[in-house]
DNA sequence: ACGACACTTCGTTCACTGACGAAGTGTGGA
DNA sequence: TCCACACTTCGTCAGTGAACGAAGTGTCGT
């Protein structure tokens, strides 16, 4: 009777541990993340955690991405949470359940590193493409500031010599684990974010991740980069 | 963030075993079955069974109904089998899914110890209350033989005499696990099985354990009891 | 009353696996 | 080139739990 019985245990048998159940459900909100910040959701060390991973990953459970020197752990797939969901329903768990597609605090604009990501941060990037002030290079995924975003950026407040002086790469498409899209990275990235808290368009929550638009920002944002920051 | 990932990792981990699982993919056809049964198709012993359906019962996966010396233990609900079929798919098994409800072989006619259950048992067992050839006593589930069936019987070719002679009881409602419903035990379940048999109204399966009624056997059990085999 | 039987409980042994720290790999930035 | 950092791999240790047999409970049938 090969009804898949030992294939299943395993799979169960990964979920069926708190450290990896912790993890599991942290990722449920199919954000990616990576393992230092599981590791702390997990309440165990890192190393833990690498081998915890490594298990989810071989149960088909999640998938990883390398991106320069930070992996990204999500969900592999819809029916994951969906077994997910039903042992919570078993066990007859009170909890807020999770809806997929559900807007939340963060994805509208967050921290990520040193630079502005979420809904906020992928229309910058998209508008400064579209306004040709940065251009693509022959490098994947790298990006080169034009004449005009020179000049226009200078305008904005930004101190362009400076960055340029710098050995980071000027800006770099960084992929968006609530948008699923690129957002502005590197030091262009890093200038921006540092201009809108310095000048208060946008506020630090309190868990020091998410960022909140302030009403001056929604207007100066609009107004230097004819972005819109509302959801 | 209490979204009941430590319950769910507890019904995880209850499923996340071989032996549990295997347990737990042969219950899914919705049948109960005993300890002993189980302990077969787990491949370890019955202690080391009874500990595993302990825990499986803690974890609200299986419920059970005792039975005189024997306990039944079957799947709590529909949930349950919505959780095994989702890891089976994402395991990727190849296996023959269960269907719900699917009609199998032995769910017309099987042996239940010493008399007929499935479909033909549990119609014979309303038959022949309906015509009064048992009646009910006071004593929950037990039958007593009226003289209308003693006669009647006895025309079938039962030596109802002898049954009378014996301690154990003459008939009882049995409980049918794939009908629902009562099937007729006792002495005069055993006796209808014996007659059954000898006069080759069925035929035991090569299982030893379904049973096929034979073309003479459609036409007898509704010549004697007004009963139609078929499904 | 007695043995047969189904099942559970108890006590023990043993393998597995989750935990950590240390060391190794690879990327990015000064 | 060099250091800082994110992450993985390796080696070791301790706790969990799955396995068995023996003994106990309760029911059935003679």
């Amino acid at each position: 009777m090969d009804t898949g019985d030992k294939a299943a245990s395993k799979i169960a048998s990964a979920i069926g541990e708190p450290a990896r159940a912790r993890i599991l459900y942290c990722l449920m909100d199919n954000r990616a993340r990576t393992s230092t910040e599981l590791a702390a959701v997990a309440g165990v060390g890192t190393s833990t955690t690498s081998a915890h991973l490594d298990r989810l990953l071989k149960a088909r459970l999640l998938k990883v991405v390398a991106q320069g020197r930070h992996r990204y752990y999500s969900v592999a797939g819809p029916g994951v949470a969906r077994i997910l969901e039903g042992l919570v329903a078993i066990a007859g768990a009170r909890g807020p359940r999770f809806v997929p597609g559900t807007p939340d605090r963060l994805r509208l604009a967050r921290i990520c590193y040193d630079h502005i990501a979420g809904s906020l941060g992928v229309r910058l990037h998209d508008r400064l493409l579209a306004l040709e002030w940065i251009s693509k290079t022959s490098t994947e995924g790298r990006y080169a500031l034009s004449a005009l975003g020179r000049e226009k950026l200078k305008e904005v407040g930004i101190d362009v010599e400076e960055l340029e002086g710098r050995r980071r790469r000027m800006a770099y498409g960084c992929l968006d684990w609530s948008e699923r899209r690129f957002h502005m990275g590197g030091l262009l990235g890093a200038a921006i974010l540092g201009l809108a808290l310095k000048r208060k368009w946008l506020a630090k929550d309190l868990d020091g991740r998410g960022l909140s638009p302030t009403a001056l920002g929604q207007k100066e944002f609009h107004r230097h980069f004819g972005v819109v920051v509302g959801a």
